[in-house]
DNA sequence: GACATCACG
DNA sequence: GACGTACGTGATGTCC
């Protein structure tokens, strides 16, 4: 029967709940690996306290639903992004507890509700209008305020904190107006809680006195003019627009998108089997035994060593998992046995997933099969495109038996795939978004154990499946090569047989589902949950996206300079090998270093330590300068110089850049590695854009082949100055910081510092100089390094650092101290609590150098690589309403393609996004500044 | 597959 | 006193 007169809908503010658990409690841990688990013990004693309650009273519902906030971010933000900023982010052994919560309401039999972009107050606001206009009544279970707006006509509010009802009478006692009015009243008084500016200078008792003598709020601000009190009624005019924002903010959307009608709240019986392997995972004794015995089933043991308990004993390290059965896993042939598996990973809220494909180019790969993982031992291969080994007559593919329709598994899949309340679980998430993506799902929400170990091993290791595996589970997986072969023979893994395949890809989402569970607990031990939950995890939709967005590439331009550049080498080489008297491969550093160093007699050559001369382009460039003593070398140097920049732009720009384009969407689809480079920079793959010539004009050409489409424009924002930003703040130099806040040019605010020259007619070359000095500092810096970029003589440049050190001593303070805490701990950290780890520091010979220096830069290069990921992170949203994509991340650089119509306003929006990323989360001494360009193509807009 | 070289921030 | 030195990446070509 549809829900109406009659029936009773309970709302239960969940999220409100889990707080209160939280501090209610101590920090409690799961015995057996540490996970933080208090909150979720509270949260599950208020249930079932609350479901015990409703067993004994005659007014108990008939539907009811758990409502949760899905994040901290809502469409509010986009009304007032102040709005809650102020809120100081959940502490980290609460976070892991989140999806913990709603896996336990679901445990209880329970529906949990979230929906993106709105707060649970919206979610109950909607469904309290619906049960309202139903006819039947609604029972909000909340002690929060902001709910009192929506009390009368069947609505009312449970207190659980002061155990007491709410009608309209409390409602008026505690806002002094109707329900219908307490957002007039909030809107006039504000929230500092949740930052709501409301009107200066104007209380709740004040509120309700205009509202009252008004009637609501369009008519107070209608007649503001009349108001007596001449501060009241200034305030009243002066604030109408932040008054009118702040009700906004107040006034509950009950219109929210709801993926639940009424009619599937209906009360359901609790399922004891389910309920009791929760509890039990979670390893709850009391809590156990006491709900097995209100319903009357046998509770499972859970021995006293493995109960919960609040001491902080760091996970033991020996796996009790299940051993790797590859017979085990099974090979879905069918959609009975697929929706079993399905249904399966809905219930528990979970499950792993790995995508196996003909190609790595997530572009151009087709998908061959998915695999699934429900636990440890517990995995399958869905196959989907296999092909037989032979083919047909004609040698066409022809597909392998056992197979169910594409299609039909992809529709079972894609419910699942998309359900917000299922964590799709993968070990470099990212690919299987976008092979997924192009098969029309729209994989959400997701976790990713690669992400988790560069969250927390970033510098230890790589991250790849492979050393995963070994490393945290002591299994070595079946290696590709065994199933695919390599080199010329090696075959795609659709001519792979089903048999052998279902081992290796349920191995895979076994594996990932393995690692996840151990990782998942260590996160916050390691303090790295915020780094992951906000610089990793969500970019990874991001860089889907752009990554299959693309960028446009003009082929004819690059096929016009290949041309070009094919003749100029021609005749770079001739010329070259006249000067030689010979004929060899100007290619070859070698042959270079012998024709110039033995051949030619140029002195000078120093020979490496694979026995070459080297010829790299500081040498030659110096041999150049020889033009009296050797001119034959000379010129033979500065041709061969042309000859290598010609040949690079050509081979690995215009050249490949042409292979490159994507048949089908005519654009260059590069890939980002998330946990490629240690700092947090991403880095760019197949083909890598972030080195697009820039810095010679020649070069720069090459960017004249990324173009806009007819109508579209290309925009680039770039951080300006950034890294040095961050030095001035970390270091805290105040001269520095100064300049910074003044708009100052840096560089030669920074000669003028060291050597005492004004800045107004400063020679250049002693800005270029000083300009080296902060750069090397970045690097952390060395006399001979310093020396050999600026080709001065080593004192001299030890003497410049001298000074600088002595001029800016926070420098030097700052480089002993990371040092100091780097040697102590095994790993720097950047302002944003990324842990970069830096085990060589306490190394002996050279390699200690490297890691000093390296240990020195990480923070700063780090904290630039945190700030623009929470930028991309946040600008699909801020970008949302335009015309406008994202294309393109060169580390401090973001490129859009935008309609030319709405170019303004787009470069409003992503320039307060990229000024304002390091907030809330971490507050710099110094602005940051960015510049942004437009044009055609990427070199106009740079 | 190691090495040298050179493109970028 | 010697050692080897700017930080972080990826792609290409040579050579073994």
């Amino acid at each position: 029967m549809a829900f109406g007169k009659g029936h009773h809908l309970h709302l239960i503010d969940g999220s409100a709940y889990i707080f209160r658990a939280y501090h209610a409690l101590p920090p409690l841990t799961r015995k057996s690996d540490g996970l933080p688990v208090g909150a979720v013990a509270g949260f599950c004693n208020m249930i079932s306290r609350y479901v015990d309650g409703n067993g004994s009273s005659k007014d108990a519902p008939t539907h009811v639903a758990v409502i949760f906030d899905y994040s901290s971010k809502t469409f509010r933000n986009e009304i007032f992004p102040e709005y809650k900023a102020n809120r100081p982010p959940p502490p980290e052994d609460l976070r892991p507890q989140f999806p913990l919560t709603r896996e336990a309401t679901r445990a209880f039999n329970l529906p949990a509700i979230e929906v993106q972009d709105y707060e649970a107050d919206d979610i109950i606001a909607t469904l309290a209008r619906e049960a309202r206009e139903a006819g039947g009544r609604c029972t909000i279970i909340s002690s929060d305020k902001d709910l009192m707006q929506l009390v009368g006509d069947g609505v009312e509010m449970f207190d659980p904190m002061k155990n007491r009802q709410m009608g309209l009478a409390e409602v008026e006692e505690k806002f002094g107006v109707r329900p219908d009015r307490v957002v007039d009243v909030q809107a006039l008084a504000g929230d500092s809680v949740d930052n709501v500016p409301g009107a200066p200078g104007i209380g709740l008792k004040t509120a309700a006195l205009l509202i009252q003598e008004y009637g609501d709020l369009d008519s107070l601000l209608a007649r503001a003019a009349e108001i007596k009190q001449p501060k009241r009624r200034q305030t009243l005019i002066d604030f109408a627009d932040q008054i009118r924002v702040s009700r906004d903010l107040v006034r509950l959307k009950d219109d929210t998108p709801l993926p639940i009608t009424l009619d599937d709240l209906e009360v359901r019986d609790p399922e004891p089997e389910a309920l009791m392997e929760f509890l039990t995972r979670m390893e709850f004794r009391t809590l156990t035994k006491r709900i097995a015995e209100r319903l009357k089933v046998e509770a499972p043991a859970i021995s006293a060593d493995m109960a919960a308990s609040d001491d902080h004993a760091p996970p033991p390290d020996a796996e009790a998992a299940a051993p790797f059965d590859h017979t085990a896993y099974v090979t879905i042939r069918d959609e009975a046995v697929l929706a079993d598996w399905l249904a399966a990973a809905l219930e528990q809220g979970f499950v792993a997933v790995d995508t196996e494909t003909t190609s790595l180019d997530e572009m151009r790969a087709d998908l061959v099969g998915v695999s699934l993982g429900l636990a440890p031992g517990k995995a399958a291969y869905v196959p989907l495109g296999h092909v037989t080994g032979g083919g047909d007559l004609f040698g066409a593919a022809v597909r392998a038996e056992g197979q169910m329709d594409v299609d039909r598994a992809l529709a079972l899949l894609k419910p699942v795939l998309e359900d917000p309340s299922v964590l799709k679980i993968g070990q470099n998430m990212k690919y299987d978004m976008k092979i997924l993506a192009r098969a029309g799902i729209r994989v959400a929400p997701i976790e990713d154990t690669m992400l988790q170990s560069y969250a927390m091993h970033a510098g230890l290791h790589g991250h790849g499946m492979d050393l995963l595996s070994e490393q945290y589970l002591g299994h070595i997986p079946i290696p590709i090569k065994t199933l695919l072969g390599s080199g010329k023979s090696a075959i795609t893994f659709d001519k792979v047989d089903v048999t052998e395949a279902t081992r290796y890809a349920a191995e895979d989402a076994d594996i990932t589902l393995r690692l996840w569970q151990k990782f998942r607990p260590q996160l916050h031990l390691a303090h790295v949950t915020t780094v992951y939950e906000t610089l990793e995890r969500p970019l990874v939709p991001v860089l889907a996206e752009m990554e299959m967005a693309g960028i446009k590439v003009d082929r004819d331009v690059l096929s016009r300079m290949s041309n070009a550049f094919a003749q100029k080498l021609v005749q770079l080489e001739e010329e070259i090998h006249h000067i030689a008297g010979k004929k060899f491969n100007v290619g070859s550093p070698k042959q270079i270093g012998e024709v110039l160093f033995d051949r030619m007699g140029v002195p000078g050559g120093e020979k490496g330590k694979t026995g070459a001369y080297a010829t790299g382009a500081d040498v030659l460039e110096d041999v150049t300068t020889l033009e009296d003593s050797h001119p034959q070398g000379a010129l033979l140097a500065a041709r061969v110089l042309d000859w290598r920049q010609i040949a690079k732009l050509k081979s690995t720009y215009t050249d490949t850049l042409q292979e490159a384009i994507n048949p089908e969407t005519g654009r260059v689809h590069t890939s980002y590695s998330i946990a490629g480079a240690n700092t947090g920079r991403l880095a760019s793959t197949d083909p890598n854009l972030q080195n697009i010539p820039v810095r010679t004009e020649e070069g720069r050409r090459i960017r004249q082949a990324f173009v806009a489409p007819e109508g579209k424009v290309l925009l680039s924002l770039d951080y300006s100055q950034i890294e040095l930003r961050i030095l001035a703040h970390i270091a805290d130099i105040p001269a520095l910081k100064q300049a910074f806040r003044e708009g100052l040019d840096i560089h030669a605010m920074t000669a003028s510092e060291m050597f005492g020259v004004p800045i107004e007619g400063m020679d250049p070359s002693i800005r270029r100089q000083a300009k080296a000095i902060n750069f090397g500092v970045i690097y952390g810096i060395s006399g001979f390094g310093l020396a050999r970029n600026l080709r001065i003589p080593r004192a001299e440049a030890q003497g410049f650092i001298d000074r600088y050190f002595e001029r800016f001593p926070g420098i030097r303070e700052y480089m002993d101290q990371t040092i100091a805490f780097a040697k102590e701990h095994g790993h720097v950290r950047t302002l944003f609590g990324r842990r970069i780890h830096t085990p060589e520091i306490n190394a002996r010979g050279p390699g200690a150098g490297f890691a000093r220096r390296a240990a020195i830069n990480a923070p700063i290069q780090g904290t630039a690589a945190d700030i623009i990921r929470r930028a991309m992170v946040r600008m699909p949203d801020a970008i949302a309403g335009l015309p406008a994509t994202m294309l393109l991340q060169v580390h401090d650089e973001l490129l859009f393609e935008v309609e030319a119509g709405a170019v303004d306003e787009t470069i409003a929006q992503v320039k307060a996004v990229m000024e304002g990323a390091a907030h809330p989360a971490v507050h710099l001494d110094v602005p940051l500044v960015v510049d942004a360009g437009r044009g055609a193509n990427w070199s106009e807009a740079h």
